[in-house]
DNA sequence: GATGAATGAGGATTCATTCAT
DNA sequence: CATGAATGAATCCTCATTCAT
């Protein structure tokens, strides 16, 4: 719930109807900013289609932010998730097999970040990483860099485990984070894609590119093939 | 008629008008152009600044290129590799592993397109979907469906002869192209981030992935492990 | 009708009126709004800037004034000195000489005007002369022709009394006036001036002023020197 | 003759229109601002209305200045008089006496500064000398300064030659200044001021101060009165 | 009264595009 | 052909003013 605190004014019901909008205004403004700039870009975005998209007039926006360029770094900040840690403590306790944790990693990943509109940060930091480095490099120690560790851990858990063969990690990484990446990227261009593109069910594209991964990664010795991840629990 | 022209330039372009082309001005505005807009965007790059970087004024661009947009347009349609139907052909002939079908094709991708400026195009692509739909449905029709063909084909041959299993190719089609699109990404943000990234070795990259790939996909009663592609030829 | 309000105002205003205003929000306001535009000028002057350093909200000040210009001309009204009556009334029953009176003159002026804050009134009159032509006829009436009347009087008791030789009175008012009011500009100015310009004394600056114009003033027969005016008392 | 350059190009008659009309921009926006800015003062002045009172669009402005604050900067720099060194030069021969001398003095300046519109830069000195802190030292150092020095000089000459008495040169400059600086300031108020005040003719003001100062500051012991300046010689 | 959130007209600045030379 | 000066529509941002609370 990366915008949480802008999602719970619904129940103080007792502020002052204005007081209620100063208070959302900021996370409108955001949701409607997050939108318009994974549609079209930060260059091609007007802050007026932004105020307006948020039902605002385009001075308000600028009582909430000094400038577009903030808008957009707070739009980047707001969306990160922090998931990681979260996630990172729920490892501790897990107890099935590592190919099921990677299942539940990817899915869990894909519910409350890949299917939202937070998903659309992924997307600009690709797009606008030439133009706003500072927030790339920030984005690269907030969501990137956990991002490698966790995925890592999870990795280097299979090892351990001997349900995976020796990986190498460095690269390894990469064999979960590039069809997720692909995935967001797809879903991304859906508005300007052609039908066949539509046919991507992301469930099963997710499944399937973990069933790929997983058979790749068993280890030689584990007789039978690994199977889909949870008949192995 | 989003894509009409497209299909007219690219196939009536004579070989005579192409030669005189590329050492002319228009070939040093469309390097420029491509460079630029891959770097900042459609709308964040200036005219002047793509007439400057190819060495003539402002209205000489104009001279050539009917308005920014049609700019875009040629940078996209030139710049579309036109090697899927020679590697297509070359396929028919191929005798070995389909392991080394996969590692030619992508290695011989990888020189050709991936390390090429050319690359910067399927950047562009998903930089600006929403804003160039017709420019997206176009490099479609020409780059992604002849690219999903192809790679089908060597599935297909893969598990026609028996090397890999039994796959669901709407998603393993994927799983090549997911990891390429994702080296692309990550190459050209290269100006932006952090060293660490640095560290990703393009031909090692490959390997790992394909290798991984492979494991996944051997079929069941291959005994042994597939192992590395070139020790099966 | 330009200056109409301006002469109500001024005149209608009962004691009791402005005994309440003054330990009221329109006086903070005023001297606020008066040291801002002195400082920056009108047009550079933001009304929430004025409101802050009276230390009320921006929609407060809107209850008191119209608006920005009527701000102005208030500022302007109510800080026209009404010292010319009361001068012109004390110098009926002088009776030193009048190089005392001139001096007494002068330095009551400044004890009263020119230091204090209104005479940033003066500089506005000058800045702002093109953008409020209305408030600088209104000015020249309250203000400048009063000063000058009065001024004449004292040369004229000058040249009547034999002080002075023959002059013409409609230049040499401005001897006076130019001295003084060259030193209010640079008062005004001393925020952005160098540091040389600080060593103006204004006492000692006056008195070296009158001194010239005195010696220049002298009637020819009056043998020795005329003087420092306290002297001559 | 501050802006020289910008006179001088209607005799390269052979010059291409637009060539000519390109090099006469930035003198035809420097004049217009000048008078605008003098006229509403800095932020009041649109710079649309410069670019139309220099006959050209908006944009061309910004072709030949960075904004309008340089526009600002380049306006005073370009109307600072350099006629100081001249006049410099021309003291070391000159013969006659003082009084001549600073006749002459304040004569030429009215003929060359305060006639012409680059006097409006002292308005513009005061209205936004706070506003421009930077352009109001650099003011100092190039016009103020060597203005005070060159009166000195005369003064010193003066006192020298036994023409004039012993003065404090510190404040005696300021007799000279201060009635100039007046004069200025009137003539800019003009557009705003009461008919009474165009009754002041420039040459006969400048004629009766600098009668009042030599009075004022002749020699004791020099007998009669010093007379008018032109009957000294 | 007092507040300050909201507005939107207005102004500075940019930049794709034109066109005279 | 090539140029680059000129244009003005488009866009960011400011700020005087309003008004619901």
């Amino acid at each position: 719930m990366p915008n949480a605190k802008f999602h719970c004014d619904q129940h103080q019901a007792s502020v002052a109807k204005r007081e209620r909008r100063k208070e959302a205004r900021p996370g409108e403004l955001l949701n409607a900013a997050l939108d318009l700039f994974v549609e079209k870009g930060f260059a091609a975005t007007r802050v007026e289609e932004v105020a307006a998209r948020a039902g605002v007039s385009k001075g308000t926006l600028f009582l909430y932010f000094q400038s577009k360029e903030e808008l957009f770094k707070a739009v980047v900040c707001e969306n990160i998730s922090g998931h990681l840690k979260e996630w990172n403590a729920q490892f501790d306790s897990f107890e099935g097999s590592t190919a099921d944790m990677l299942d539940c990693c990817l899915n869990a990943w894909w519910d409350r970040v890949g299917a939202t509109r937070a998903s659309g940060i992924n997307k600009l930091m690709v797009s606008e990483a030439r133009n706003f480095p500072e927030l790339v490099a920030f984005y690269q120690q907030e969501v990137v860099l956990p991002g490698h560790a966790l995925i890592r851990r999870v990795l280097e858990r299979g090892m351990a485990r001997g349900e995976f063969r020796v990986l190498d990690l460095d690269y390894a990484v990469y064999s979960v984070l590039a069809p997720m990446t692909f995935l967001i990227m797809a879903q991304h261009c859906m508005g300007a894609c052609v039908p066949a593109q539509i046919a991507l069910d992301p469930k099963k594209y997710i499944a399937a590119q973990l069933s790929t991964l997983l058979h790749g990664w068993s280890a030689p010795t584990a007789g039978a093939a690994p199977g889909e991840p949870k008949a192995g629990a």
